[in-house]
DNA sequence: CCTGCAATAGACATCGGTGTCCAGAGGCGA
DNA sequence: TCGCCTCTGGACACCGATGTCTATTGCAGG
């Protein structure tokens, strides 16, 4: 298996407040790992024992911040919630002059490195396969979002059932590339910018907007 | 959680040899059952102390018929290869006169209940988040199948270029659709065809196709 | 300095899962 | 009918995970 950098701990990062009293770990250190380790290796291996040997503490005192490991995945569950949907929303309700602009106004939150995680939005679809209750999270938030870039489509005057079609290939579209996993350098996913603009709106793409976009990309993207 | 059928065990199914001897299941029952949990429960919820007790049999019976859970693991594996890609690459190769219909005959692969199990799919794909062996077979897998695509754009004149971007818009967005799970009915789904025909295709889609296609989908979909 | 208390560690009981070993069941052929 | 061969079941050892209870640490404030 893959090595990963764990999340950097409270106690280690320089910029925070030194902790005080016996504390080695905070509550905020065990979510993050435990993030971490719900989106690279899925809700079945979030154990409180392996979490406790990676921040190097002893397993009851996970029991200190939290109730029970169930606590803990609620906390997790929140925290996505007010996250991923709201950067979706966020970028189909900016003001936009064509909808080509407006199209790349959506797809900026998927080159931003530190936008819509989708590392954690397939973690907990696959949980939802499991759970009722987060299932049902997962599906309000699909709803909303494709609401949203529909509205995006209408307000470029599409007609009604054409706005649906469009927001339904251009939302699944790109969860299907992000379920896909590729691992494309940003560069190559970058060329194929402006035929996907013309896929999705028919029409093509004006030369402010793709540059707009582009440098946007290349400034937000992935460090590598 | 929502409780499911088994599958069929051989030796409740008439229409098989009876089973002679001390026999109570086959290799085939704890693959089928093993297949089945995969795809609704996850990898990790793969256990033979659990199976077995679906299967109203002996934990350890189930070393008769495997070396270790692992074995299961790789024939499993090796049913889904000789499966999903092989349904789409024949759909891809059929002859068409048109785009619309080379397209939808890609689209039936995924209204055919008997043809590509999209959660088959999907279990394979979150199996290969945790597993380099899994994931290197799934990469082949997505690369074989966009080339199917791409090839069948590029028999219906597509440009190079042209033909690439629309493989993907189709490809990830079917991708896209099954990784949401929406469960929409089948004619709520069919009432979209045209206009991803549409949409994907850039021209108007025949009359012919259309009829053909949903002729196909009313037979061959969901029985439910 | 010593007392209080927040945080951690260690020991324990329990559970569920894996894999091995061997005994036992039960058709089938000689 | 008797033994064989195939499949099954039960017992055992072991491991890793959860959660509880209690002891211990070590800073902070009086």
């Amino acid at each position: 298996m893959a090595e990963r950098t764990a999340p950097k701990l409270v106690r280690e990062d320089p910029d925070r407040e030194p902790l005080v009293g016996n504390i080695k770990v905070t509550r905020e250190d065990w979510l993050n790992l435990a993030r971490d380790v719900l989106v690279h290796d899925g809700v079945a291996e979030l154990k409180i024992l392996s979490l406790a040997e990676r921040l190097d503490v002893s397993r009851s005192s996970f029991y200190w911040y939290f109730k029970s490991k169930s606590d803990l995945q609620e906390s997790l569950l929140d925290e996505w919630e007010n996250r991923n949907t709201g950067q979706i929303l966020a970028q189909c309700r900016l003001p936009s002059r064509t909808i080509a602009e407006a199209v790349s106004n959506f797809f900026r939150c998927f080159v931003d490195s530190d936008g819509f995680d989708s590392g954690l939005d397939f973690a907990m679809r696959e949980w939802s396969r499991r759970n009722a209750n987060v299932r049902a999270r997962i599906d309000k938030a699909d709803a909303t979002r494709l609401e949203a870039v529909t509205q995006l489509f209408l307000r470029h005057g599409y007609p009604e059932e054409e706005a649906d079609i469009r927001a339904r290939v251009i939302y699944f579209q790109q969860i299907g590339y992000h379920a896909l996993e590729l691992r494309e350098s940003l560069e190559t996913r970058l060329s194929r910018v402006a035929g996907f603009l013309r896929a999705f709106t028919g029409q093509e793409p004006d030369d402010q907007t793709m540059d707009e976009f582009l440098t946007y990309a290349r400034l937000k993207g992935p460090k590598s």
